[in-house]
RNA sequence: GCCCACGUAGCUCAGUCGGUGGAGCACUUCCUUGGUAAGGAAGAGGUCACCGGUUCAAAUCCGGUCGUGGGCUCCA
């Protein structure tokens, strides 16, 4: 017997009954329209499927859901591809997965492809897509697949198979395209309703540089039109969040030809707000234990060689000569810090010491992947190295994310937490990276943060936790980031004087919490769609008259403010009000301060807020108070306090 | 670094088939003294990213360089 969610009674199973027929008994017929695929134990099959023996309760996968949206995606794929065989058919085919907002198919083909080519293409999906095609699930042999894909001559194909492990594998056909494919995938090509190509990318085979550069054709597909649409305008709004948008309409940051690619250039505004963010983070970690700490910009070649970033971050660095000695310009904080604690002889009483610097670093980073704010070639780390014993590793960790959690609360940042594993390229013994790595897992246990696992992408010295934030189109950008850290000690031979009189190594974190002031700070606009909060705002407050006969008393009111540390600026142009108090709204500074005659004679201000809200007249000081107020609002959650005053 | 697309006034964008470049906003001046998202008029503003080529003639066609965008790879 078989339970079918969603239907009152059990059904009757069959010896090879397939999912479709019994959903056919369990549902209704409408709701059987809207069913793509169904779930046992957590696995998905095709309608066409048989159920085996041992499934008890079976689960219908709607177009709708998740799991039915990424089969439709993938199916889109293989409709794609379908199409791009029929138009060019000298191309191979790769492979082809649903992505989180759509899907790629990767083709091999002597020319790129066009814009030109993506409508034609378009057009034969949707031939494709009216026909209805039915989708066939077979499975055959590896050696029968193989003779399959070489007649095809799909050699991709044929790699592919060469490296797989089973003995079966299951193809997909629909109309006269074939592929190898573990599936799921629609019953019929009429499901694809709404699609959409979106672009195309050179992408390497396999993510290697070293292998040939195939085209990557972009695709978006959904279960209607009106969900497409909603997609698309979506990613419309998402563009007017755009940090590089809002950079130049809100003057916060520009990049010049002249001064290079990758150089940000902070104007007055944006300036500010990270004179705010570092003054922020500075109090904050003087509060938690950290020593400010600062170091030069550039430091002999000599210490690159000994730290080991000469030989596995030089081409990231950059180097200058003074007389006949070579300098590298710091990609990282680190060895200054090293030798702040080589300084001196350390006891195992001083430990843990953290050293914190706002460090200005400089990567050459590939030009292909310079990205605004967020990626770029000269930005200022919050970086600290805690230098601690081994039995305080533990604790260690768990401050330094108790720390991130606050911060990213304070903003109201949703991220994900990943821990990253050892990479090919590395340095120090196995034993070490097993240590650490399970010191860090442990720590993300013990306070129950859920995390992801990416093997092989930790630093070249050691594992690490990172905090991703998403960006208005939802990539994720690495901020925060733990990373443990056992060859650093004895590539400088760091010790500390145990309570026995014997010298003990100390470990490691490096640590930064924010990230990148500037990687942050374009996230922070994208977050908050460039309306910051108001202890972070550049200019919390626009003070205006009616007209000129109020010019004196705005003056005052200005100078008032900002004797109490209040950040305005002042509307004395000869322009209506409707005009000034637009131009403030567009430039999303939190409050408008109005004065008339009315408020010129009863020595106040109208207050309006951002977004529109009219809080009527208030004296001088209850608005100094109410800006106050709202500067401290974020900070009381988390029990937090701070407030940045000039 | 690699693949594709793009580069016209401070910003957003027109510019046909190759024939001495246009609009809106912003800016300056004048008029207007107006109560919560754009009052009116006039003016100024460009080596069409840069370099080279084709042509009687190039913003426009071709090549190169630089930069930007979307990806790949890499990373805070």
């Amino acid at each position: 017997m078989v339970k079918v969610s969603g239907a009152p009674e059990e059904i009757q199973l069959s010896a090879g009954a397939t999912c479709r027929e019994i959903l056919f008994k369990a549902l209704s017929r409408k709701k059987l329209k809207e069913v793509v695929a169904c779930k046992c134990q957590e696995r998905i099959y095709d309608l066409t499927s048989e159920l085996g023996e041992d499934c008890s309760s079976l689960d219908p996968v709607l177009l709708s859901s998740h799991e039915g949206l990424k089969i439709l995606r993938h199916s889109a794929a293989h409709i794609m591809a379908e199409a791009v065989k029929k138009l060019f058919p000298s191309v191979k085919v790769t492979i082809g997965p649903d992505i989180e907002h759509g899907f790629y198919y990767d083709f091999d083909y002597e020319r790129p492809f066009t814009p030109q080519d993506l409508e034609k293409i378009e057009a034969r999906m949707a031939e494709s897509v009216s026909e209805n095609k039915p989708f066939e699930r077979m499975v055959v042999s590896v050696r029968e697949a193989q003779k399959i894909f070489l007649e095809l001559n799909e050699t991709f194909k044929l790699e592919i198979l060469d490296e797989l492990d089973e003995d079966q594998v299951s193809l997909y056909k629909h109309g006269d395209f074939i592929d190898l494919c573990r599936g799921p995938h629609l019953p019929s090509t009429g499901y694809v309703k709404a699609f959409k190509l979106t672009s195309v990318a050179g992408a390497y085979w396999r993510g290697d540089e070293k292998r040939p550069m195939l085209q990557r054709i972009y695709g978006t597909a959904f279960a209607s039109e009106k969900d497409l649409k909603k997609h698309l305008d979506r990613l419309e709004e998402a563009k007017k969040r755009d940090h590089r948008k809002l950079g130049v309409q809100l003057d916060l940051f520009s990049f010049s030809d002249e001064a290079g690619p990758g150089m940000p250039i902070f104007h007055p505004k944006g300036a500010l707000v990270r004179t705010i963010l570092e003054d922020f983070e500075r109090k904050e970690h003087l509060r938690r234990g950290y020593q400010i700490v600062q170091g030069p910009q550039i430091l002999r070649r000599e210490l690159w060689e000994k730290s080991g970033h000469y030989d596995n971050y030089r081409e990231h660095m950059y180097f200058t000569h003074i007389d006949d000695q070579v300098y590298g310009i710091k990609p990282m904080n680190c060895l200054a810090h090293m030798l702040i604690y080589k300084s001196r002889l350390r006891s195992y009483r001083d430990l843990p010491l953290r050293y914190f610097e706002l460090g200005r670093v400089h990567r050459h980073e590939k030009s292909g992947v310079l990205h605004g704010l967020l990626r770029v070639r000269e930005f200022t780390q919050d970086d600290a190295h805690i230098l601690c014993r081994p039995d305080q590793l533990q604790d260690e960790i768990i401050g330094v994310v108790r720390f991130v959690q606050d911060v990213m609360n304070l903003f109201g940042f949703e991220y994900v937490v990943e821990v990253s594993t050892r990479p090919e390229k590395s340095i120090g013994s196995g034993d070490a990276w097993e240590k650490s790595t399970a010191a860090l897992t442990r720590a993300l246990e013990v306070i129950k943060l859920p995390y992801g696992i990416c093997p092989g992408e930790g630093a070249f010295y050691g594992p690490k936790i990172d905090i991703k934030l998403k960006d208005a189109l939802g990539r994720r950008w690495q901020c925060a980031t733990v990373q443990c850290d056992f060859t650093l000690p004895e590539r400088f031979d760091l010790f500390y004087t145990g309570e026995d009189g014997q010298k003990y190594r100390p470990v490691i974190l490096h640590r930064v919490i924010l990230g990148a002031i500037e990687r942050f700070f374009g996230v922070l606009i994208e977050h908050f769609g460039g309306a910051f909060p108001t202890w972070l705002a550049p200019v919390q407050a626009r003070i205006m008259n009616i007209t000129g006969v109020q010019e004196e008393y705005v003056h005052y009111c200005a100078a008032t403010l900002r004797d109490q540390g209040i950040r305005v600026e002042l509307d004395v142009r000869n322009e209506k009000l409707g005009y000034k108090v637009r131009e403030a709204q567009m430039e999303k500074i939190p409050y408008v301060l109005v004065a008339g005659d009315q408020e010129v004679e009863k020595s106040g201000l109208n207050v309006r807020m951002r977004g529109g809200k009219n809080l009527g007249m208030m004296s001088i000081q209850d608005v100094v108070d109410l800006i106050y107020q709202d500067m401290d609002e974020p900070f009381k959650k988390g029990g937090l306090s701070y407030r940045y005053l000039y």
